[in-house]
DNA sequence: CATTACATACCGACGGTCGGTACATACAAA
DNA sequence: TTTGTATGTACCGACCGTCGGTATGTAATG
């Protein structure tokens, strides 16, 4: 018996159900034979989708930097807002996201953010700051003509503020795995948020405290951690 | 017959063909066999130094930090030199090395920063931050104690500085690689590293023009690419 | 005689290939 | 309207070479 599907909802299918895999169990310790499994299709399905398995991953990337520039384009279009107001924004609407999605993000903290995905965090990430930086760069712009920003190279500092975002982000879900270990870090991680923060003001030279790049319940998800420390069973490998 | 040498000496053996067949073809596309061959060796040679494939990668980036402190932790020590002099002092010392080694360090912008040494890549950056942040967080509180300084946390400051750093460096060494096809990128670049600087001035509130974090031979090595851009033939796959 | 420093044979799993099949659609002949 | 035929697409599953890793053996060393 054959399930023949359209191609794009094959497709996708294929593509979510990596996703989750990747987010399960990591990139390299997927197999091609776990993904056409969970699909319930064969081999050659998979091959007839992708060319190999590094270009599903890279059309996962492709989709991840859609979506993250399809969250925040809305808000550059906006000719209201001043251009502090457009980077707030743009932020309180990755966070509000991550929060809707806590599940999703503490799982993609303890696993899309380890070493063993550092493929798929480079291919995504890079995808992300490709997507992000030009519109990024348009408001840094804008700020540097209203008066507010001091930024001699939009594109540049465009570039450089969303590649230390992704590192911040990168070391901080790390730390966020230590936790269990040492429950001090948490300190250092609100720390290291402040420091973040206060970075990309003086990078931008906008005036302190005008920046709100991480709000509560990012906050709150670091507290959460050292609570669960030790009510939570260790189900590691 | 066996050829049997000290122990040290036959891991240093594992560590450089390893490190040189990387950089060759990169991480995961070096089998241990390739690894083996190259040394001479068997398998079970192989296992009897390193528990997996990993361990080696692990082994080389602990190495790399402790090179990248020892390059630098004199200059820490040193009570004669101001912090801001002796930031300039251990980044011209990197510099240094850098231009000394000028083959290498292009071999390595153009296989050691793609995406497929991503894990490679990651191991080192995180064992160079590790081993390198203590020291700078040091300079830090001692420029903020001489006031030439503004951060209020220099553990996390540094930390953030290092992997701002690297970020920097990973996507300067990929657009390295893209100049051939694009000769304008050369003075993006460029740009690209005066924004890093000034943005470094800025998060630790020095004067600004106060860093000397690139150098010349630094610089030239983006013009020596732009000019290699039609004198040099085409080995890539 | 125990330990070190290897060698050799081998394993299961992996990514990827390949020859083939089931089915939808199109179109023309009956 | 039915039926045969041609063609492209979605999919199957056996198979291949290579990979990282293991089990076991053995010669030298101390």
């Amino acid at each position: 018996m054959h399930i023949v599907k359209d191609y794009d909802e094959r497709k996708a299918e294929f593509l979510d159900t990596a996703m989750g895999l990747f987010l399960e169990r990591g990139y390299d310790d997927t197999s091609v034979n776990a993904i056409i499994e969970a699909v319930g299709v064969s081999k050659g399905a998979f091959y007839h989708y992708f060319s190999t398995k590094e270009d599903l991953l890279d059309e996962l990337a492709a989709r991840a930097g859609e979506q993250a520039m399809a969250l925040t384009a809305p808000v550059v279009e906006d000719p209201e807002l001043s251009a502090i107001e457009k980077m707030n924004e743009m932020f309180a609407r990755t966070n509000a996201f991550k929060a809707q999605n806590r599940e999703l993000m503490i799982t993609l903290a303890r696993v899309f953010y380890s070493d063993r995905n550092a493929l798929l965090r480079a291919r995504m990430t890079r995808r992300s700051v490709e997507a992000t930086a030009p519109a990024l760069a348009r408001i840094f712009a804008q700020g540097k003509a209203e008066g507010t920003m001091s930024v001699a190279h939009p594109e540049q500092t465009a570039a450089l503020i969303l590649e230390l975002g992704a590192s911040v982000v990168s070391g901080f879900a790390r730390k966020l795995g230590e936790i269990d270990r040492d429950p001090t870090i948490a300190d250092e991680l609100l720390l290291s948020m402040d420091v973040y923060v206060e970075s990309v003001e003086r990078i931008l030279g906008v005036a302190s405290g005008s920046l709100k790049l991480v709000d509560d319940s990012l906050r709150s998800v670091v507290r959460a951690a050292t609570q669960t420390k030790g009510t939570k069973e260790k189900k590691d490998d």
